[in-house]
RNA sequence: GGGCGAUUAGCUCAGCUGGUAGAGCACUUGCUCGACAAGCAAGGGGUCACUGGUUCAAGUCCAGUAUCGCCCACCA
């Protein structure tokens, strides 16, 4: 037992100076490394940043979120593990780097591969490292020992293998296929890349001629520039407008090329012309129908959106350049028919924004179909659960329509490729094959090949490691909805494939962090604030107790930094209350103290009750991630009932005239319910709440470790609830009257109350806890049931009370307060009344809840002939 | 074109299995009572989007409508 050290305690509450203490201490006593628990080892792994960059409040959120339940656990006696780390995030990272190249004067092209590589791996240092002081900072308890970063050598080891592992079973393959292509990364993208946004466009009817006749077949377009590389026209078989034109030959304009009329099932004939012009290399299902019949591809647009040495006179033209002249050029022939606004979807990149462009190109693909099967079974038979659990519907409705999956990208900061080129021979492998002249891939693989073998490669696969022994499968994954294809599947998927097993039994997606204006917040926007400089400002423990209180289940969070007073200001009430209960405990050691040897007065045992309530609160609402409930019954517990009433019931009794057994229970229970509330708060605000744990008596090194408290059944009392609420209304009731009267604050009043014998009996047992709450000067009880002439009175759960201040109050004002009150109580009354008289409800609503109307009417009858008779003294007292 | 979510106090949101509408912030009034003005005390403020239905009883369940938002979808 530690004595505590009150002193430690000071005033004001200073954030800065409490938080930079602690985070050494727990890495020193080895806090975040795993130690033997009861149960499975509860695993979380970090959704691994991107290096492009500081943390956003998302990620703060996120933390928050995993730390909150890791502590948690912990202290509940689990074996835990986070293991953190970050993403190399080819593209996002590739781009920032080279915009920074840019910003210098110079381009990856001109330093080649190695040196722009080194450029990148500087910056990841760089970034890399603040991200890491900001995860110091909120204070998550990652076991740095088992650090990881998705280039590290021993990661990228796995990466190569799954590859290979795939190619093997013929799951990853190559292809020559449309692809959605970023002119602005000069990459090809995968589908979950690529944004699809309206846009307000034309479709332009194109007339092409028939060959050797005067005919014509016309077609809508909203890409004319793309019929320079047109290989064919389109029909449905059956429409008997254009059936004598299939098989014949179309002239295309501009080009002066000879193409095809073909019939094909694809084309809809009440769209548009219902004639569709074929551009085999820049349109997917255009791809389609030219593979149905045999017909060639023309590529006419470039990597880079130029029109290329296919498109003729508009050659070196920049794509939407192009499609302004060629629009031109039709009209100037006569070839263009009509234009007319269209609205329409147009994909762009997710990271440049750049309108995609399909193109045909030769790339690496995964089968996916055969890796769904046991993700979408995993989720049907609940071995993998989602919260909340309607994303379980939007998780199967993409595996069940999954398509292949483009890995490879056209960078060259990532994975490189693990397929070697020598003449005609090809060799998938993470190594060179034996032998001279193997040229590797030039390509790297799409970030998320990575990262969805994250919750493994972390532990060490494709090596048999303790750590994967030990911690695979995880327990939980923490994360967005918004990387539910992106990351969320491919994991399950990948478990699936590499483990024979889902790689966690949770998901818990958090909120989507918006700013005030309901804008998600996000790098590119600049609209995040840096959490760096809101820790700095109002302290981590405050940042993260605000973020878990609003973050809504299921919602996204409207974020504002004026909120996080909520939680700088509850600290700081948790601080004060530390600070007012070390500096009464006194000198006795409490962890010697028995309860059974305390006599535990009224407020003790409701407070224990209380407190015993709000544990199972929290517990449960931990348990199913109601996270912001969760906070709120801690802050409302802590605030409203031990703050505002339990420790000023207590006070008295603390004194040093007060009796020494009673100070002995009052100290015991309100160091007692401190010491639980510091263990349910830790997790939230682990600095503030382990300094003050430190500063008053405790048992062992560090809150972190200690035990999470449990609901004590014989805690539980509903009597001394019950009796303690009343003593609260009664309290409320005097205050109320007081305000009414308009009496200053400072003026001490006399008080009468009439009721029962039992409340008369209460009230007399915690007459010195209410004479200072309700700052009386006397109070008296009246057991001759006489009540004071003039008097401002209300009636509490049954019981009168007085303020008898003939002179001091104003009789009428008095009088219409009583009235108005009557008035609404006749109201209910009314309804009341109205329930009863209900046959119905009499016959068919449940026997208590019958009775509780009846107790109710009894209730309001005896209060409405209270106030009445209040009214009347009122009025034959008056002169 | 599908799917999902939201609509409750001025603002942001709770309200789990139907049974007397809640919190925080903001607002009003009064407070240097030895923990805390980052505080204390007392207040004002809501036809729970709309229309039907089920029920003795609907913010809560069902159907529909409207508005807003998100996700998915190769109709040129």
């Amino acid at each position: 037992m530690r004595s505590g050290n009150p002193e430690a305690l000071a005033s004001p509450y200073d954030p800065a100076q409490v938080e930079s203490r602690w985070y050494a201490l727990w890495e020193e006593h080895g806090v975040f490394r795993p130690r033997p628990g009861s149960g499975a080892p509860y695993v979380v792994s970090i959704p691994p940043p991107n290096v492009t960059g500081s943390l956003t409040m998302g990620h703060l959120l996120g933390e928050s979120v995993r730390d909150l339940l890791l502590r948690w656990q912990r202290m509940a006696g689990r074996e835990t593990l986070y293991v953190p780390g970050m993403d190399h995030a080819g593209i996002a990272t590739q781009n920032v780097v080279e915009k920074k190249l840019e910003d210098e004067g110079r381009s990856r092209q001109d330093l080649g591969r190695d040196a722009f590589l080194r450029e990148v791996w500087a910056w990841k240092e760089q970034y890399g490292g603040l991200i890491l002081r900001q995860l110091r900072r909120v204070g998550v308890s990652a076991d740095w020992t088992r650090e990881r970063f998705t280039l590290d050598p021993a990661y990228s080891r796995a990466v190569m293998l799954a590859f290979q592992k795939l190619h093997e079973k013929g799951l990853i393959y190559r292809g020559h296929y449309i692809v959605n292509w970023c002119p602005g990364c000069h990459t090809a993208l995968s589908d979950e890349e690529v944004d699809h946004v309206e846009v307000q466009g034309s479709l332009w009817t194109l007339r092409y001629p028939i060959k050797g006749t005067d005919k014509s077949i016309s077609v809508a377009t909203t890409r004319p520039e793309t019929m320079l590389g047109d290989t064919a026209v389109a029909v449905h078989p059956e429409d008997r407008r254009y059936a004598h034109l299939i098989g014949r030959m179309a002239v295309l304009p501009l080009m002066r090329r000879e193409i095809p009329v073909v019939a094909d099932e694809a084309v809809d004939p009440k769209f548009g012309t219902g004639a569709v012009k074929i551009t085999p290399a820049h349109d997917p299902n255009d791809f389609q129908i030219a593979r149905r019949h045999g017909l060639p591809a023309v590529v006419v647009i470039d990597e880079a959106g130029v029109m290329n040495e296919n498109a003729g006179d508009f050659r070196g033209l920049d794509r939407f350049e192009a499609r302004k002249r060629i629009v031109e050029a039709l009209s100037d022939a006569g070839y263009l028919e009509k234009t007319e606004p269209y609205t329409h979807t147009v994909g762009r990149c997710s990271r440049s924004d750049t309108v995609i462009e399909p193109y045909l190109s030769w790339q690496w693909f995964v089968k996916m179909a055969p890796l769904a099967a046991p993700a979408i079974e995993a989720a049907k038979k609940g071995q993998i659960k989602l919260f909340p659990g309607r994303w379980k519907k939007v998780y199967l409705h993409w595996l069940e329509n999954i398509r292949d999956w483009c890995i490879s990208r056209q960078l060259w900061w990532g994975h490189r490729i693990p397929v070697w080129y020598r003449g005609g021979e090809t060799v998938v492998s993470p190594d060179p094959p034996p032998g001279e002249g193997w040229r590797q891939d030039e390509d790297v693989l799409d970030t998320w090949f990575s990262s969805w073998l994250w919750p493994f490669a972390i532990l060490g696969w494709p090596e048999k490691t303790p750590d994967l022994e030990r911690f695979y499968p995880n327990a939980l994954m923490v994360t967005g909805s918004d990387i539910i294809f992106f990351w969320v599947a491919r994991m399950v998927m990948a478990g699936h494939e590499f483990m024979g097993q889902a790689p966690f039994a949770h998901v818990f997606f958090t909120s989507i962090v918006r700013d005030a204006e309901g804008r998600k917040m996000s790098k590119s926007l600049g609209n995040s604030p840096d959490p760096l400089a809101m820790m700095d400002r109002y302290g981590a423990d405050a940042v993260r107790f605000t973020m878990i209180y609003l973050t809504p289940m299921g919602q996204d969070l409207l974020f504002d930094e004026k909120r996080i007073e909520t939680g700088r200001f509850f600290a700081n009430k948790v601080w004060n209350a530390a600070r007012l209960v070390s500096l009464r405990l006194g000198d006795e050691d409490l962890s010697k103290v028995r309860e059974s040897q305390l006599s535990l007065s009224l407020a003790d045992r409701w407070i224990l009750s209380r407190f015993a309530n709000a544990v199972k609160d929290v517990t449960r609402c931990l348990k199913t991630y109601r996270l912001s409930e969760a906070a709120n019954a801690l802050y409302h517990f802590t605030w409203n009932e031990y703050c505002d009433w339990y420790l000023e019931l207590a006070k008295p009794r603390w004194t040093e005239d007060a009796d020494p057994e009673a100070r002995r229970a009052a100290r015991w229970v309100a160091w007692k319910v401190l010491d639980g509330v510091l263990r349910l708060l830790h997790p939230f605000m682990p600095f503030v709440t382990e300094e003050i744990w430190q500063a008053i008596p405790h048992e062992g090194e560090t809150l972190a470790l200690a035990a999470w408290p449990t609901a004590k059944r014989a805690w539980l009392d509903a009597d001394a609830e019950r009796q303690i609420e009343f003593v609260q209304a009664l309290v409320v009731a005097v205050r109320n009257l007081r305000t009414e009267c308009n009496l200053p604050a400072g003026r001490r009043v006399p008080v009468v109350v009439r009721g029962d014998a039992a409340q008369l009996e209460l009230v007399e047992r915690l007459r010195d806890q209410i004479l200072p709450l309700a700052r009386i000067e006397s109070l008296t009880v009246s057991r001759d049931g006489t009540r004071p002439k003039v008097a401002a009175s209300a009636v509490v759960a049954g019981a009168e009370v007085f303020l008898p201040l003939a002179g001091l109050i104003d009789v009428d004002g008095e009088r219409a307060r009583l009235a108005k009150e009557a008035a609404r109580l006749l109201d209910d009354l009314e309804g009341v009344k109205k329930k009863l008289r209900n046959q119905d409800f009499l016959r068919k609503a449940r026997a208590e809840i019958v009775e509780r109307e009846r107790t109710r009417l009894a209730q309001l009858e005896e209060t409405l002939e209270k106030l009445k008779r209040a009214q009347e003294s009122l009025r034959v007292a008056q002169p």
